[in-house]
RNA sequence: CGGGGAGUGGCGCAGCCUGGUAGCGCAUCUGGUUUGGGACCAGAGGGUCGCAGGUUCGAAUCCUGUCUCCCCGACCA
C-alpha cells in the first residue's frame, strides 16, 4: 500500500477526550474515531490489526474443534423472555421496538439464540458433543463507557457455546477452550493469565477470566508470582481428556485470582510469592451446566432413547478489547509496538527522498519485489521530511522500517530497522528482500 | 445513577471574571528555499463560539433551560 493513497489520519497531539495510552495512540494512530459515548468507527489501519486478531481467534477456535456460525445482532424479546433474562438483564441490554411495536434488543451476549440454534439441528446424543462459536458485535449499555476500546458499549467479541452429554464430556470441552485460549493469546505477544473469576449474570459454577497485566487494567489481581514465566501450551494432546486435564490441572495449581475470588489460605501459602496488580480481562470461560438448555427445555435423546438435557459452557474473547489491550501490553514513548502476528504491516519502506529520482526508483522497485514476495508493505512515499516519516512509522508500531536514501544507496545499500528493540543493519536490497520475505 | 469538569476553524488551547462583533500553536492550500530524526520564508483559506430562550443599544462573555463529551465511584468481553 502507498501511504499517499491510503486513509491513514495521524494526530500530531493527543485529543483531550483520551485519558488511558492505548485509546491516545489509537486515535493519533489513525486507527479509530469515536462516534459517540464508547462507540467507535474503525479507520483502515485499526481495521487491519482488528482483522488480525480475528483471524488468530479464528483459527484457534477451529483448531480446537469449534463451528463457526454468525448470529443476528438484533434479537427477539420473545427468544429471551423463555430464559427469564429479558428481566433479569436490566438497563445494559440495549432495547428497541419495531414498526409493529415488537420488543426487540440488540445482543449483548447469545446463550439463547445458540441455545435455540442448537436444539433446532440436533437431535440425537450421536451429534455430540458440539461446540458452535461466532465473531459478531454485540452492544452493552455501559453505565461509563471508558478508556476507548477497552470499555466500549459496541465491541467486537467471540463467543463460543459448547452441549455434551456429561460433566465429564463438557469439562474436557472447557480444557480445550482454555488451553485454546492460552495459546490464543500468547499469538498476539500477550501473557494472559487464567484467574478464578466469578461468574456474574451468565450464572454457573466454574469459570476463569484471562486476564493481562496492565496498570491501566480494571480488574485488581492477585497472583503467584510464577505466572510471570511464559507457559508452554503445545506440550498436550487436546483430543487426550485425561492428560488435557491434567495439563490445565497443572497450569492452574499456581494461584491467580481476581478480586472477587480471593482465597486467603492459598495468598498465604504464596508467601512471598504473591503479588498484586491491575489487569484488563481479555477473555472468561463459564461452565454452567443445565442452566439455559434446562429453562429453554432442550434435549437430545440418549442412547436409551430417552431425553437428555445437555451440559453447557460458554467462551467469550473481546476482540476488538485485545487490541486496546496489545497496545497497553506492547508500547513505548514513541508509538505502538505491534506484535508480528497482529501488525497492520510487516515493514514501511521509508523512501527520504522522494524527489530524488535514483532514490525513488530504488524505493519503487523495493515496493515491487516486496509486493510479489508477499510481503505486506506499507511504502511512505509522501513527500515529509525524514524525521517526520521516522516519526510516523514509529507512531503506527510497524515490526521493520526498511529505509533507503541516497547516501546509503551509493553503496547500494538499504537500512533495515527493527521497531521493538531500535536494531540497525545496512543491507543490499536483494537481502533485505530476502530478510523481510523470511 | 451519584459526585466533579468541559463544549470556541481538523487537533491542542487562550479569550469569559470586568459584554463592544474572535485570537494563538499545529494541521491544510499556493509560491519559493530545503531534505538522513517532526525544516524555513512569504502569502492564503477555514469558526452563526454545542443548541434554545432570555437580559442588553450590543452576548463567546451575564441569566435560564437543554444536549453532548470526559473524569471519579457502584457494574462488565
Amino acid at each position: 500500500m502507498r501511504w499517499s493513497r491510503f486513509f491513514l489520519p495521524l494526530l500530531k497531539e493527543t485529543p483531550g477526550e483520551a485519558q488511558v495510552v492505548s485509546h491516545q495512540l489509537m486515535l493519533r494512530a489513525g486507527m479509530i474515531r469515536q462516534t459517540a459515548s464508547g462507540i467507535y468507527a474503525w479507520l483502515p489501519l485499526g481495521l487491519k490489526v482488528l482483522a488480525n486478531i480475528e483471524r488468530i481467534v479464528r483459527e484457534e477456535q477451529n483448531r480446537a474443534g469449534a463451528i463457526e456460525v454468525l448470529m443476528p445482532t438484533i434479537q427477539s424479546a420473545e427468544l429471551w423472555r423463555q430464559s427469564g433474562r429479558y428481566e433479569a438483564y436490566g438497563p445494559e441490554m440495549l432495547r428497541i421496538r419495531d414498526r409493529q411495536d415488537r420488543e426487540m434488543l440488540f445482543s449483548p451476549t447469545a446463550e439463547e439464540l445458540f441455545t435455540t440454534i442448537f436444539a433446532n439441528g440436533v437431535k440425537s446424543y450421536r451429534e455430540l458433543p458440539k461446540n458452535i462459536y461466532q465473531i459478531q458485535w454485540k452492544f452493552r449499555d455501559e453505565m461509563r463507557p471508558r478508556f476507548g476500546v477497552l470499555r466500549g458499549r459496541e465491541f467486537l467479541m467471540k463467543d463460543a457455546y459448547s452441549f455434551d452429554m456429561d460433566f465429564d464430556s463438557a469439562r474436557h470441552s472447557y480444557n480445550r477452550m482454555f488451553i485454546a485460549y492460552m495459546r490464543t493469546f500468547q499469538r498476539m505477544g500477550l501473557e494472559a493469565i487464567p484467574m478464578q473469576a466469578d461468574t456474574g449474570p451468565i450464572g454457573g459454577d466454574l469459570s476463569h477470566e484471562f486476564i493481562v497485566l496492565a496498570p491501566t487494567g480494571e480488574s485488581e489481581v492477585f497472583y503467584h508470582e510464577n505466572w510471570l514465566q511464559p507457559r508452554a501450551t503445545d506440550a498436550v494432546d487436546a483430543d487426550d481428556r485425561d492428560a488435557l486435564a491434567g495439563f490445565v490441572g497443572s497450569l492452574t495449581a499456581d494461584y491467580a485470582a481476581t478480586d472477587e475470588k480471593r482465597d486467603l489460605a492459598a495468598e498465604a501459602a504464596c508467601g512471598e510469592a504473591l503479588r498484586q496488580s491491575r489487569g484488563i480481562e481479555v477473555g472468561q470461560v463459564f461452565y454452567f451446566g443445565d442452566k439455559y438448555t434446562r429453562a429453554m427445555g432442550v434435549s437430545v435423546q440418549g442412547p436409551d432413547g430417552q431425553p437428555v438435557v445437555p451440559l453447557m459452557g460458554s467462551y467469550g474473547i473481546g476482540v476488538s478489547r485485545l487490541v486496546g489491550a496489545i497496545i497497553e501490553a506492547r508500547h513505548d514513548a514513541a508509538g505502538i509496538v505491534w506484535p508480528d502476528e497482529v501488525a497492520p504491516f510487516k515493514v514501511v519502506l521509508i523512501n527520504l527522498r522522494v524527489d530524488d529520482a535514483v532514490c525513488t526508483a530504488a524505493c519503487d522497485g523495493l515496493y515491487a519485489m516486496l509486493g510479489s514476495a508477499g510481503v505486506e508493505v506499507l511504502y511512505d512515499d509522501r513527500d515529509e521530511r525524514g524525521g517526520a516519516k521516522f516519526a510516523a512509522a514509529d507512531l503506527i508500531g510497524v515490526p521493520w522500517q526498511l529505509v533507503v536514501g541516497p547516501k546509503g544507496l551509493v553503496d547500494g545499500l538499504v537500512e533495515l530497522k527493527r521497531r521493538a528493540t531500535g536494531e540497525k543493519q545496512s543491507l543490499s536490497l536483494e537481502d533485505a528482500v530476502a530478510q523481510l520475505r523470511a
